[in-house]
DNA sequence: CTATGGCACGGATT
DNA sequence: AATCCGTGCCATAG
């Protein structure tokens, strides 16, 4: 039976020999189903796990047995795979809610998902499916229903209904056809959990659903003269800059940058955030200044070479002998490209988070973006090695923050950081040309295009817009109500 | 006229 | 060799 199955996939096993270089390169989700298949396939590979010495016979805990000299017997390497803790490590302390905002550990899909599986029937999932899939980067939904009633081959009704989940799910709003429409489902959604007078919400859905092309455009006095004319409405002076201001406080046109706006969208798998593949933590021994970093691995156990399927071969001779050696020297490969992948991950790991440690304890704008060449040098390794090393992996850092690797080498993550700090700081709205300024006060010395980058990258709105939110609050314009009054007090023409 | 966004170029990085 | 990033120039909106 064995030597049946080694001969089918004789052929498969040399071709897997170049692909085992490439170890390195995959993140640790990756990792599992490369193992996972490799043990399946190969069954001189085998997963144990618990290690007893050949020699003594104790349990081992870590390789060279601390009584026997010689390590394995055999001399076959052996890796000890640690485990990974299931459900990620940043819900063990605290909600999310009070993780730092840059800790972006789901993709917006993904979170809608979860919270309207458990409604979904069987047939509604792959239709839920496909309308998160075709968001764009506001969150809104471009494709008609009906075409995806169409596409899908199912009844209108009952993408309305999947469509209805997902658009009142928790960034509400998302689903929608465009900031109007998505503004209204805002506005219901506010209705069923807020206190808020009900002739507010009247007024609010009245503005965006009759007026909405007017209120961007600030004509208050405008829309006061046709909500009279139109709906017999006499409203009292300032009341429609209070409802924008409402609407401004309660509601946001562009739900899906609401909260994972910063920017880099097309993330190819933000979904490896959830899984990171190294961990490091402070050791409370040493006061929280010591950092120790640990590489996770898919699966947990001791992967080694099957001690009785190579005695065994051992014994053959002939054409089954040379089989059954492919099969353990492919065995062996594999084992030892992990042992390797290992050791380089905790080695750059161990150099990054040396350097970095600023960054890892405080903020994101304490980054001092290295180089792969500088870490290659360091490590003496090629440069490409640790860009393979580097990429897709995400680290989970003490906080509970998981970043993705490549972080540590985003040579402008702390000058976008000093950008939202000023921003936030700001009394009077910044121009990019002043904020630009003021960042090379700071010796960051960047273009003033490239601050307008940042900052859309930020999702910050520019300034003249972000004066105008300022602005609309009624308070800050006592001179204004006057005006809308006087405004109010002329008959229509 | 000023503040921004779009396009594209050059240099660094991978 | 391919890609990313910062930046300059120019068009455009307010």
């Amino acid at each position: 039976m064995f030597a049946a199955h080694i001969q089918d996939n004789r052929p498969q096993a040399t071709a897997h020999l170049a692909k085992t270089m490439s170890y390195l390169q995959l993140p640790a989700t990756e990792l599992e189903a490369a193992l996972m298949a490799e043990l399946d396939r190969n069954p001189a590979l085998e997963l144990v796990d618990e290690l007893r010495c050949p020699g003594c016979g104790k349990r081992l805990r870590r390789l060279p047995c601390p009584t026997c000299a010689a390590p394995t017997g055999d001399g076959a390497p052996v890796v000890f795979l640690s485990p990974r803790q299931p459900g990620g490590l940043h819900e063990i302390e605290g909600g999310e809610d009070d993780l730092p905002e840059t800790s972006v550990p789901e993709r917006l899909d993904e979170h809608i998902l979860r919270q309207i599986g458990p409604a979904l029937a069987r047939e509604e999932r792959p239709v839920a499916a496909h309308i998160l899939a075709q968001l764009d980067e506001n969150g809104f939904l471009t494709e008609a229903p009906a075409e995806i009633a169409r596409y899908k081959h199912v009844a209108l009704s009952l993408v309305q209904r999947v469509l209805d989940l997902v658009q009142h799910a928790d960034p509400p709003g998302v689903g929608a056809a465009g900031p109007q429409a998505s503004l209204l489902i805002q506005l219901d959604c506010l209705s069923e959990t807020s206190s808020a007078p009900p002739a507010m919400m009247h007024l609010a859905r009245l503005l965006i659903q009759e007026h909405f092309a007017a209120l961007g455009k600030m004509e208050y006095e405008r829309v006061a003269r046709r909500l009279r004319a139109e709906h017999g409405l006499h409203l009292m002076p300032g009341t429609i800059e209070t409802a924008v201001q409402f609407i401004h406080r309660n509601l946001t046109p562009y739900p899906a940058r609401a909260h994972w706006g910063d920017g880099k969208l097309p993330a190819a798998d933000t979904a490896a955030l959830r899984n990171p593949d190294v961990n490091i933590t402070t050791l409370a021994s040493d006061g929280g200044s010591a950092l120790s970093v640990e590489v996770f691995a898919p699966l947990s156990g001791w992967l080694r070479v099957n001690p009785e399927l190579k005695a065994a071969a051992a014994n053959c001779s002939g054409e089954d002998r040379e089989r059954w050696g492919q099969a353990i020297a492919n065995a062996a490969l594999v084992t030892k490209c992990l042992q390797q992948r290992n050791h380089t991950m905790r080695r750059l790991m161990q150099i990054i988070a040396e350097g970095q440690r600023d960054f890892i304890l405080g903020g994101d704008g304490d980054l001092r973006p290295s180089t792969r060449v500088q870490i290659a040098q360091a490590l003496g390794l090629h440069e490409s090695t640790i860009s393979r090393a580097v990429a897709g992996k995400s680290v989970a850092l003490p906080d509970g923050r998981i970043v993705p690797l490549a972080k540590f080498f985003d040579r402008s993550l702390a000058v976008r950081d000093r950008v939202r700090q000023l921003v936030e700081a700001e009394t009077d709205p910044l121009a990019d040309d002043e904020i630009a300024a003021a960042l090379a006060k700071e010796g960051l010395q960047v273009a003033r295009r490239t601050v307008a980058k940042y900052r859309k990258m930020l999702g910050i709105l520019p300034a003249s817009v972000r004066g105008r939110q300022a602005r609309t609050h009624l308070a800050t314009r006592p001179h204004n109500a006057r005006l809308t009054a006087v405004a109010l007090a002329t008959p229509p023409a």
